[in-house]
DNA sequence: GAGCACTGC
């Protein structure tokens, strides 16, 4: 095989630069970890590269307050630094938390480090996850998610547990991590004021972006720490691709003609019909190729696909067969495949962009970030050196974004501003945010807050109602809570646990295209004419009454693992609720009870059909369509109330619920004034 | 008569 660096195999392409990136070794993840049996643990750590810089280090961070760490994750920072810290007796009055955007992160990172020290998980080394808590009394490094650590400091914004807390992955700017950076920013200050022990905060990140990090940090000094390189060679194409999904199949067979086929190669697409779609095609394409040209394996690979399915990136491809992973944006952080030589980037993702005015979710697709083009080129070449093929030109490149928008910078933010206000921030709408969000989504949200009862205005200053306090210790969107308070109310406790927990996980119905026919008549069972929500509550009781069953839940077209956690969610609702000393009870067959209750709750997300059989959405007036995957999507009820907005071809309404004006004007008589024609119902 | 990237409490 000629040098693959010297001669791109797709002829269109230009050698752009050559990016060095660190070797990554990060333990867990979904990818098993590589047994060394043979290199005793001790070794091992002192062959990662942060141990070079061990002693400089720890001096530095001995002395400060706060500190950036700049690293690849390979650097082994994330598992070598609490350890230097706890071993070098920093901290030891308190806890250091370390935290994390995931969950299998958090386990994964915390039963490594246990295993450095020896140690069973839980004892000294332990993690605290949603549902799972693997901590004692005698835990000093505590792995967690950053929402975890966000919910603790609702009971104690000081964070007086902790005398160290390491924000890792900074870069991925969650909305958690972006809320914590001001919560522990605050907590240090007000720590130092009240003289109490002082508060130590490391952000680790793999950006070399760090100015906007070290000056929001009061200028903190940034630390570099060195990983294992291997080059990769980037290629543009020469000219502007008008059809990416067309380049991408280009060039695909043209590295498979080519290139030597144990170099697998990883693709980065939108979406799940584009995959399938890709993947469709290239297995015919495959089974027409020339002599000498081996057989390849194409494998998809995103989040709703069932786990098993999920697992197959990891198999080796059989000897003398190309594995060609297709995948979303989930192959570039939260799976990680080894064995990957090429990676080819459409350039393209699907991600959500919010519009306050209309209160709007969109999943549009659009062009990438740099930051997010090197990270998925990093993507090839983890254990040797690689390639990357862009599939658009230099000058395209050139003109992407910097950075990816921060989460907070396009999201619905009434649930952070009422977390804000739960933790006792005294100037919600002038948070000290590293990326601010705009002023007309923090007045939206807190409008939104205040629709609900959960905030009050008193002279231009927004207060949290004792009603507000309630919601926010659910973690829920704050119209959900509000509807589970409301519950007592109506006796019907048990249903809204119920219908809440279904919808705030993923769906938790299989729609298989194939077997259109077969779902519909299974559905039909369960169907009510009173709305989705009724219907699901069907489903759920129905499941209930087998226990489970797996048979019943495949016959049904029911995802069992999504109904699993619809269970853990209304058990940690349920606790939450009777902590708040409220009366929980069923009404029965009462569904009118349920109805409702939903729309006292929900009734900001009010509908009014119109003389044309339109619907117009009631707080702002946009004209808006029934789902055809809704119970109701045949009927014209006069008034709904829906969960959620889709604006896909049209603006869709999800999971609806049928309601009566009245109810939706008892809930709100001066928010609805003259908005409601109830003659018409 | 549609189709949903990815996390997380």
């Amino acid at each position: 095989m000629p040098n693959d660096h010297d001669h791109p195999p797709a002829k269109k392409f230009k050698p752009g630069s050559v990016f060095f990136r660190n070797d990554k070794n990060k333990p867990g993840m979904l990818l098993p970890r590589k047994g060394n049996a043979t290199t005793p643990i001790e070794v091992q750590r002192k062959q990662l590269p942060i141990y070079q810089a061990k002693p400089q280090l720890m001096n530095q961070l001995r002395q400060l307050h706060n500190a950036i760490l700049i690293g690849e994750t390979g650097s082994g920072k994330t598992t070598q630094i609490p350890q230097y810290l706890y071993e070098a007796g920093i901290g030891r009055q308190g806890l250091i938390a370390i935290t994390q955007p995931r969950r299998v992160a958090a386990i994964s990172l915390a039963g490594r480090v246990a295993e450095e020290k020896r140690t069973q998980l839980g004892k000294l080394v332990g993690y605290t996850v949603r549902f799972e808590d693997v901590t004692s009394s005698e835990t000093k490094l505590k792995f967690m998610t950053d929402g975890m650590l966000l919910r603790e400091a609702i009971g104690d914004p000081l964070l007086l547990r902790y005398t160290v807390v390491v924000l890792d992955e900074a870069h991925e700017r969650t909305v958690h991590t972006d809320v914590l950076f001001g919560v522990v920013k605050a907590a240090q200050r007000r720590r130092r004021e009240l003289n109490k022990i002082p508060l130590k905060v490391i952000v680790m990140s793999a950006t070399m972006d760090v100015d906007l990090f070290s000056e929001y940090f009061n200028k903190s000094p940034v630390l570099y720490l060195e990983g294992r390189q291997h080059p990769i060679q980037i290629y543009y194409t020469k000219h502007p691709q008008s059809d990416y999904l067309q380049a991408a199949l280009v060039t695909i067979f043209q590295i498979h003609q080519e290139a030597p086929p144990s170099h697998d190669i990883l693709v980065f697409m939108t979406g799940q019909e584009e995959i399938e779609a890709l993947a469709r095609t290239c297995r015919d394409i495959a089974k027409h190729l020339p002599d000498g040209c081996g057989p390849m394996v194409v494998i998809p690979l995103y989040a709703s696909l069932p786990p098993a399915q999920q697992l197959r990136c990891f198999q080796p491809a059989p000897k003398g067969c190309r594995k060609v992973i297709l995948s979303t944006n989930i192959a570039e952080t939260s799976v990680t495949i080894s064995g990957i030589k090429f990676v080819i980037d459409s350039g393209m993702v699907k991600a959500k962009r919010f519009s306050p005015d209309s209160g709007l979710e969109v999943l549009a697709v659009q062009r990438v970030s740099k930051a997010q083009a090197w990270q998925r080129a990093g993507r090839a070449g983890r254990e040797e050196s690689g390639s990357c093929y862009r599939l658009y030109t230099e000058n395209e490149f050139d003109s992407l974004i910097p950075m990816t928008v921060p989460e907070i910078q396009r999201c619905n933010l009434s649930s952070v501003m009422l977390q804000l206000m739960a933790l006792g921030v005294p100037d919600v709408m002038n948070f000290d945010f590293m990326s601010k969000p705009s002023p007309e989504a923090v007045r939206s949200a807190v409008n939104h807050l205040e629709l609900l009862g959960a905030v009050e205005r008193k002279e231009g200053h927004v207060f949290l109602t004792a009603l507000g306090k309630k919601m926010a210790s659910f973690p829920l969107e704050p119209r959900y809570s509000k509807t589970i308070l409301l519950s007592p109310d109506y006796s019907c406790s048990d249903e809204i646990l119920s219908i809440v927990s279904l919808l705030s996980v993923d769906t938790v119905l299989f729609n298989p295209p194939a077997k259109r026919e077969e779902v519909l008549a299974a559905r039909k069972k369960f169907s009510s004419s009173e709305g989705d929500h009724i219907t699901l509550l069907n489903i759920y009781r129905a499941f209930k009454k087998v226990s489970g069953n797996k048979e019943w839940c495949r016959e049904n077209f029911v995802n069992s693992r999504n109904m699993g956690l619809v269970n853990d969610v209304q058990a940690q609702l349920r606790d939450i609720c009777l902590k708040l000393n409220m009366k929980l009870g069923s009404c029965g067959a009462e569904m009118e009870n349920v109805r409702r209750c939903i729309a006292r709750g929900m009734f900001v997300n009010a509908a009014e059909l119109q003389p044309d059989g339109s619907y117009l959405a009631l707080d702002t007036h946009q004209p808006v369509s029934i789902h055809p995957s809704s119970v109701l999507f045949q009927g014209k009820p006069a008034y709904v109330v829906f969960n959620e907005l889709l604006h896909t071809s049209r603006c869709y309404m999800r999971d609806l619920c049928l309601v009566d004006a009245d109810w939706l004007l008892e809930a709100a008589p001066e928010y609805f004034g003259r908005k409601l024609h109830p003659s018409k119902s």
